[in-house]
DNA sequence: AAAAACTCTTAACCTACATCAACGTTTTCA
DNA sequence: TGAAAACGTTGATGTAGGTTAAGAGTTTTT
């Protein structure tokens, strides 16, 4: 059930905001799960419940929304450290709206809502950290929302490779295509014409 | 300093979701300050430091960016009892990205980021409730920019009217177009437009 | 090893919105 | 109350990126 090695790193993610105690660093490994998501799979579906919420272990995930036209927009990609979830569904029970698929064999550790919120009871300084982890997944929503509407596509796509180098690597064009908000076959153009500057 | 009127307005928006002792409602009036602001004046400016939260007791706020073009993108508009403030330089002590403008004569009640960790170690439950505000504006703004990606304007501005009523009474029609992320001059085209359906 | 699926590029054409400019109306404020 | 500023509309024109289609290269599956 409970990898030591694996779980470590979650461990020590969480050890280095707050102070933990060796029985608190217990009850968080026993509260989340393993799971490894193979290549392609799915670790939370739109229009199902999304009652998950996931830390990276290992491998990397792309976050999208599929839209009423059958489009899908890239929310954001998640790599090792990084939370992975529809925090709207996960905290409403509500449908999820994204869809969360690994781009290469992945691990992830996973918890539901209801064995989290016993985990906070149990460690009230979770409360703390996640609060914290909140805000900052909202002020980079918020940054990525901005420069989104004022950026043009060139701009955005040099935000983008030079926040993540070697994204070009990991994931294909058409995914950071649908990052940005535009069509393959613009960013095809856009990089041919990037090329004669 | 404290107004027993407009502090019950708080008090009773965050008894409403946790439970208070008269002692905690009484330090949380305290810790909040009263401001008024006059019409057209600024809560935050964009490049000073925004070391200010702000619940909004009465009034209308536009909050938005201005961009490296000078052109100004509306992020949300904040009424009767939502919160205001950049969550990134409130956190963090960088400049603010984001301006808080008031539409009409307006009352917050303001904390700084020392008072509030202040009442958050006074009241531990705050921590749960502020964990939980967060979360619902990270839904919020999700929503938002999945809506913006995936949308066109007209979809958009129904979305928006729907969801707030009466809003094209008290927003100049500018204002909504830059919520919507086109020129007032589209915004103008775009309603002509859909009154010929 | 062959077939199928996926990925990227290029080209021609189209469309939604930006840009620039002008003008009438309403609101603000001195 | 009169001038100035802010607001909304319309028109002509420009352009970034969408749409459609086709083909070539690569990876995955069987």
């Amino acid at each position: 059930m409970i990898d030591t090695n694996f779980s470590k790193q979650l461990i020590d993610y969480i050890a280095s905001r707050i102070s933990l105690s060796l029985e608190e660093s217990k009850l968080i490994a026993e509260a989340y799960s393993i799971l490894h998501v193979k290549k392609k799979d799915y670790l939370i579906s739109q229009d199902k419940a999304g009652n998950i919420e996931a830390f990276v272990i290992m491998g990397t995930f792309r976050v999208f929304y599929n839209d009423s036209k059958g489009l899908e927009h890239v929310l954001y990609f998640a790599f090792k450290d990084w939370w992975v979830g529809d925090i709207a569904s996960f905290n409403s029970g509500e449908l999820s709206m994204l869809n969360a698929q690994a781009l290469e064999d992945s691990i992830v550790f996973t918890i539901d809502p209801i064995k989290k919120e016993k985990l906070l009871e149990q460690i009230p300084q979770l409360e703390k950290l996640f609060r914290i982890i909140t805000q900052k997944h909202l002020t980079v929503l918020q940054k990525r929302f901005l420069l989104t509407v004022s950026a043009n596509v060139a701009e955005r796509y040099h935000e983008l490779i030079q926040r993540h180098p070697g994204i070009e690597q990991l994931v294909p064009q058409h995914q950071i295509a649908s990052y940005l908000g535009i069509l393959p076959e613009s960013l095809s153009r856009m990089k041919k014409q990037l090329l004669k500057d």
